[in-house]
DNA sequence: ATAGCCTTGAGG
DNA sequence: CCTCAAGGCTAT
């Protein structure tokens, strides 16, 4: 089962890498509407040649198109690989940035890029076999392990898990194992190296990079510009929370936010040709979609100062715990602007109508479904705002977790919806709590739907090739009652 | 199983 | 030619 999908995702690499277009003339539109309920978007969708999927093309595609990976700073810079004797053939600028980076993944010293990121030649080793020789591996840890260059070996499963999470490729492996010649990856990876010169020049120019962080996503600068730039009056980056104004974080987690209609491009180009054939085929479907939708949630993530407060790790762990919420709240947001009472919107814009759950979904993911129809009720009543709702996902990324700065920082982003909310309706006294409430009973469904998803994943429905399964199955203590 | 080093080979 | 990211080999 798990060669049959391991087969059909593979064979998708040799193929063209997939080329992003410019899709974002509709989205300043759709971000002006701050109140979805007295400004439907839905005449706007319904004529959109991508509402419904039936007319896909068949272009390549890379379902892991987003490639998260990290730059760096850190103090590895006396390290040579030991490797590196052809130094003096290759340009000098090339070469001294890959000797001073860390690899992403354990903090040893990286040797090229490897199955989509710059990684040591252990990790690459190390991911090589897994997907390989297909194993499995478990946590004894409730996938908490910390990697680094000395405790790599000690769990295999946080390891890879992280691997993939900064943007190791199972499809970067050849499916013959055929040698030599060119990375099926290499357009991505030479924009990543622009990206990383441009960089370079801008910071060595400006300043010390001293408050690089070393979570960066591949090409994250392509990424943002094409998608969706800080708005041009809101240029300062921050270091830490601490220093910014509840305002300022506000206007930091609502300006990265990656527009819908880019989400969607990505997803729709994800499931192109998929074709639903039965209730699997469904889940495979949305399983492939929300894996894109969680990817532009890590990007949007990565780009915010408060969530840049937790390190590497921190980071990983939080969206391992947290992403059940994410992706409900998500799917919510996608009801309240995009939506109507009746159906629920897929992210490629396909719509289910209520009536037909039952035909399209099994009676767990009907169950949820409906769930998700009746809590955006619940939201479309407060006429909750997009910021508000922003800013509930973001606390929902810290909240599941109880250290201590965990908590802190989830504070601080409840008292920027407060504030937020003192501001903009200071004529509803109650409106806090009632944002709370709807936000525990979207907590209750995101419970559910980790159960679902565990559930189709011991029946083997959920192949362990997806991202979702593999690096995100573990959220087990998500609630706290 | 790991990780350092070696070999390949398409594309520049 | 050369590059460099894939796969391969092997001592630990």
């Amino acid at each position: 089962m798990d060669d049959f999908f391991n087969e059909t995702r593979v064979n998708q690499i040799d193929q063209e890498p997939m080329k992003r277009e410019n899709t974002n003339t509709h989205e300043p539109l759709i971000q002006q509407y701050q109140y979805p309920i007295s400004q439907p978007m839905d005449d706007f969708f319904d004529n959109r040649h991508w509402q419904n999927d039936e007319n896909m093309q068949d272009s390549p595609q890379d379902p892991n198109n987003q490639t998260p990976s990290p730059s760096t700073s850190h103090d590895f810079f006396d390290q040579q690989p030991s490797f590196a004797n052809n130094e003096l053939s290759s340009p000098p600028s090339n070469r001294r940035e890959k000797q001073r980076e860390p690899c992403p993944v354990c903090g040893d010293v990286v040797s090229g890029y490897h199955y989509g990121i710059l990684s040591c030649e252990s990790c690459k080793g190390f991911f090589k076999r897994i997907v390989q020789l297909n194993k499995k591996y478990y946590c004894s840890n409730n996938d908490q392990c910390t990697i680094t260059k000395t405790t790599r070996k000690k769990c295999s499963s946080c390891r890879y898990n992280k691997c993939i999470l900064l943007g190791m490729k199972r499809e970067a492996l050849r499916i013959g194992g055929n040698r030599g010649g060119r990375s099926a990856l290499k357009e991505e990876y030479d924009k990543d190296r622009a990206n990383r010169k441009k960089k370079r020049l801008v910071s060595s120019s400006s300043d010390q990079n001293h408050n690089e962080h070393p979570f960066q996503p591949l090409e994250m600068k392509n990424e943002m510009t094409d998608f969706d730039p800080k708005p041009a009056n809101f240029l300062t980056s921050f270091d830490s929370i601490l220093g910014m104004t509840n305002l300022d974080i506000i206007k930091d987690i609502t300006s990265s936010w990656i527009p819908e209609e880019q989400v969607a491009e990505r997803a729709r180009k994800a499931v192109e040709g998929m074709i639903f054939v039965n209730k699997y085929s469904v889940i495979d479907h949305v399983i492939r979609m929300d894996e894109q939708v969680l990817f532009s949630k890590v990007l949007w993530a990565k780009q915010t100062a408060a969530f840049r407060e937790l390190s590497t790790d921190d980071q990983v762990k939080a969206l391992c715990k947290s992403w059940p919420h994410v992706m409900c709240l998500d799917q919510i947001y996608r009801q309240l602007w995009f939506s109507d009472e009746k159906h629920l919107l897929l992210v490629s814009g396909r719509k289910i109508s209520q009536e037909s759950f039952s035909t399209y979904f099994d009676p767990g993911a009907q169950k949820m479904a409906e769930e998700i129809m009746r809590i955006t009720t619940i939201y479309k009543k407060l006429r909750i705002d997009r910021t508000e709702l922003i800013c509930l996902m973001m606390f929902s990324m810290f909240i599941l977790d109880e250290r201590p700065q965990h908590q802190l920082i989830a504070e601080r982003i409840k008292s920027c919806l407060l504030d937020h909310i003192q501001t903009h309706f200071s004529d509803q006294p109650a409106r806090f709590h009632e944002l709370m409430n709807a936000f525990r009973e979207t907590s209750e469904l995101a419970r559910i739907g980790t159960e679902w998803f565990r559930e189709k994943k011991l029946y083997g429905m959920i192949p362990s090739t997806y991202i979702l399964s593999e690096v995100l199955d573990n959220g087990n203590s998500l609630m706290q009652a």
